[in-house]
DNA sequence: ATAGAACGGAACCGTACGTTCCCGTATGAT
DNA sequence: ATCATACGGGAACGTACGGTTCCGTTCTAT
């Protein structure tokens, strides 16, 4: 396969990719700023998704797949239930799918392939926090939704370029990791933890 | 005093209520969304502030006065350390400045008063800091910069509305002091901690 | 009554962005 | 070699948005 086929196909995977960098930095970022940074023109974008919304939605279920995918291996291990909850946070954040998936909540429609996905991923998120705690690794007042919040906290660190980034990321979520494991004895938590309806109700677009 | 100056007293007040309740809310608010809120048109805004860069500067220097005060008052305290340290960190959340001061970097040009004020935070923050590691209660591989890190996560939690996000916020403040006592022991943190010029270079116009 | 301060809000204008359209170009078949 | 065509580049279009200005109105003080 070569020539103006090779050309489109390599296009197809550039301008993903610079959708991705393009829109994590930015959510609001223009459509034309994608294709610069894919080096193509507005067109190629064009004659592969309908408008911007479909290109938002496409990232945004990859995104989520991405997250299934992390979180199914994580509950695939076999070993300590704590390493497993820690390594599988690790993962979460080096996917970096927080910062698209949630950052651009409520700018436009979830399709309904999207919606299946979340409640998948919802599903195995609650899975793996329920083992962990089951086996007495994780404190038993941090809930799923807590989880999910904290992992958005850390979505929100952005300084500097993307490996520095990437670098203090995994900092805080050391230091949030700390304070999650059940050892040492903590003071009762403050306040009632985030209910799922009020996660998901910034999905709406009158968000 | 009453009639045509006490309503313009009144909406001094109210504008600058509004406008801190506005860009709290979204940053990027158009200023008439500002005099909506204050129940005003738009010229009583322009009539105080000559442009909306100008209204913006304002609330980030009270933001920053308000910072400053808190910080003196934490410092002012006698008694135990680690507790004046927590109530520091609470005192600040509460304050909510930082959702003002760090989200608006880069959209306007600092005056040298902000910048003063900046730096004198800045210094009181160094030295409660300093003290509090001192005194054996908080981690010593914790950094100024890391708090101040932490602080605008805690700050990035929006969710419904400011009752529930302020309560949020302490729940994972409350998480996050756990992790920063000392007497637990912690894992060393990995990555090196942020510096402050990667902090300050948010504050530039290129953003 | 009248001058003038304070306002309300419509109108103006520049900008930014999603989308469309036209044209050049390289491709692959004839 | 030629040609019909798919593909992509990027200018152009239309629209929405938001900062700022401006004018008519209202209310106060004299």
């Amino acid at each position: 396969m070569s020539g103006r086929k090779a050309q489109a196909a390599r296009n197809d995977e550039l301008i993903l990719q610079a959708a991705r960098a393009v829109f994590t930095a930015d959510p609001g970022a223009p459509i034309a700023a994608v294709a610069e940074k894919a080096g193509v023109g507005i067109s190629a974008l064009y004659r592969r998704y309908p408008s911007k919304e479909a290109l938002l939605q496409k990232l945004c279920g990859d995104g989520l797949k991405l997250y299934i995918e992390v979180t199914e291996r994580a509950l695939a291990e076999e070993g300590d239930a704590w390493e497993a909850f820690a390594g599988y946070l690790r993962g979460i954040v080096d996917a970096d799918t927080n910062s698209l998936t949630i950052r651009l909540a409520g700018t436009f429609r979830p399709t309904e392939e999207l919606y299946r996905d979340a409640v998948r991923a919802d599903g195995l998120a609650t899975e793996i926090h329920r083992r962990t705690v089951e086996a007495g690794a994780l404190r038993p007042d941090v809930t799923v939704a807590d989880i999910a919040l904290l992992l958005e906290q850390i979505a929100s660190i952005k300084l500097g370029d993307e490996k520095r980034t990437a670098q203090l990321r995994h900092r805080f979520l050391a230091l949030a990791t700390d304070a999650l494991r059940v050892p040492p004895g903590h003071r009762e938590l403050p306040g009632p933890p985030p209910e799922d309806d009020e996660l998901k109700a910034r999905w709406s677009p009158a968000g």
